[in-house]
DNA sequence: CTTACTGTACCGGCTGGACGGTCTTGTCAA
DNA sequence: TTGACAAGACCGTCCAGCCGGTACAGTAAG
C-alpha cells in the first residue's frame, strides 16, 4: 500500500487538484497532473492505473479530509451539536476565496457516477444531524442553506460579502439552536 | 437574422440540453448535438460557429427562460413578495426527477468563465430581493437555502425525500414572511 | 418565361491536435 | 543481480473546427 521512496500518492492527488483549480476543470488531463506533481505519466498511471482511479482517489481524499475536519470541530469543547459545528466548519471552507474542489467537475464530466459516494455521505450525515434534533424544518433549512454556502463556493460566485456571510452564518447558528 | 424555414437555433439548443441530460456532460460533442437536433455538423457550426458560442447560447437561454418564468410567478396574484415567488419557482424547477441543467457541467470544463453571466444575474436578483426586505439574515438564509436546493438538484443528489422538501418550502416561506 | 447571379441554409468528409493508456527502456536500492 | 518503480515515446481514438460542396429562394436582366 505504502510507497517505498516518496508517498506520489498524495503527492499527485494535490497536484489533480490544483491543476484543476488553476487551469479549470476540463484540463485536468494525466500529462498536466503528471507534470504539476513532478512525476512522469508512466509514474502516474504506476499509482493511478487509469483516469477513473485518480478521480477515485480524490473523492475518497476529499471526503476523508471532511470527515476527518467535522469530527474534529464535534469534538472541540463549547459545540452543542453536530449541526453547528457543520456550520463552522463550512462558514471556514467557504471563506476562502478560491474553490478547492474544483476537480469535481472534471469528476462529472468523466462520469457522474463518481459522486454517488459524496451523496451518500450527504444522506449519512443528514440522518446524523435528524437525529439530534427534532425542529426537522430547521435542521432542513441550515442545511441546505450551507449546501448552498458550499454550491457557491465551489461555482466560485462570490454574491455575499465578508459580512453578509458573518451575519448569515450566525442566523444559521441562531435557527440551529 | 431569422431563419426562413425552421428555427434550428433553439432545436439544437434543446438536444444540447438533452445530451448533457442523457449522455452525460463530458458527451457533449458536436457530433452527438448535431445528430440529435437532426441536424449535421455542419449546420450546427453555421448557427453557432464555435462550440464556446454554442456554450453561450445555452446560458442565454436559460437566464432568459428563468426570468421569464420568474417574473410570471412574480405576477401572479397572491403573492406577497419577489422571494416567496422565487422560492416557489425553484421548488417546482426542484420537484423535477431529472436534473435540467446539466449542461453547465459541460460549460464549466469549456470554460468557467461562462457561467459568469449566471454569477451576474444571481447577484442582481439578491439585491432585488434584499430591496423588499429589512429582515436580512432571513432573507440570506432564503436565498443560500434555495441555492442549496437547485444544487443538490443540478447534482442529482436526490438526499431530500418528497415530504422533507414540502417542509422545507413551508419553513422557508414562513422564515421569508 | 428563362437564364444568370447572389446570398442563405445546410451537408459531411477531412485534418490536426489532444488525450488516455501501453510498452519498452531505464534506474537504483537492497 | 534483481525487481520495484519511473520515464517518456508511441498508438489508437475522439473531437473541434475547416472547407468544398449542394439546394433553394429571391432578383433581375434579356
Amino acid at each position: 500500500m505504502r510507497p517505498r521512496r516518496a508517498n506520489s500518492r498524495e503527492k499527485i492527488l494535490a497536484a489533480a487538484a490544483d491543476v484543476a483549480r488553476e487551469a479549470g476543470p476540463g484540463s485536468l488531463s494525466l500529462e498536466a497532473v503528471a507534470s504539476r506533481a513532478g512525476v512522469s505519466k508512466g509514474g502516474l498511471l504506476y499509482n493511478f492505473p487509469t483516469k477513473a482511479k485518480l478521480m477515485q482517489g480524490l473523492v475518497e481524499s476529499y471526503l476523508s479530509d471532511f470527515q476527518k475536519a467535522l469530527e474534529a470541530r464535534a469534538a472541540e469543547a463549547g459545540h452543542e451539536s453536530v449541526l453547528s459545528a457543520y456550520i463552522k466548519l463550512s462558514a471556514d471552507d467557504c471563506g476562502r476565496p478560491k474553490p478547492s474542489a474544483t476537480w469535481m467537475f472534471s469528476a462529472i464530466a468523466e462520469d457522474p457516477d463518481f459522486l454517488t459516494p459524496i451523496k451518500a455521505f450527504k444522506h449519512q450525515l443528514l440522518e446524523r444531524l435528524k437525529a439530534e434534533t427534532d425542529d426537522l424544518g430547521s435542521l432542513l433549512v441550515c442545511f441546505l442553506a450551507i449546501e448552498g454556502m458550499r454550491s457557491m463556493n465551489l461555482f466560485d460566485s462570490d454574491v455575499l460579502s465578508e459580512d453578509e456571510r458573518k451575519l448569515l452564518v450566525s442566523s444559521l447558528l441562531k435557527i440551529a439552536g
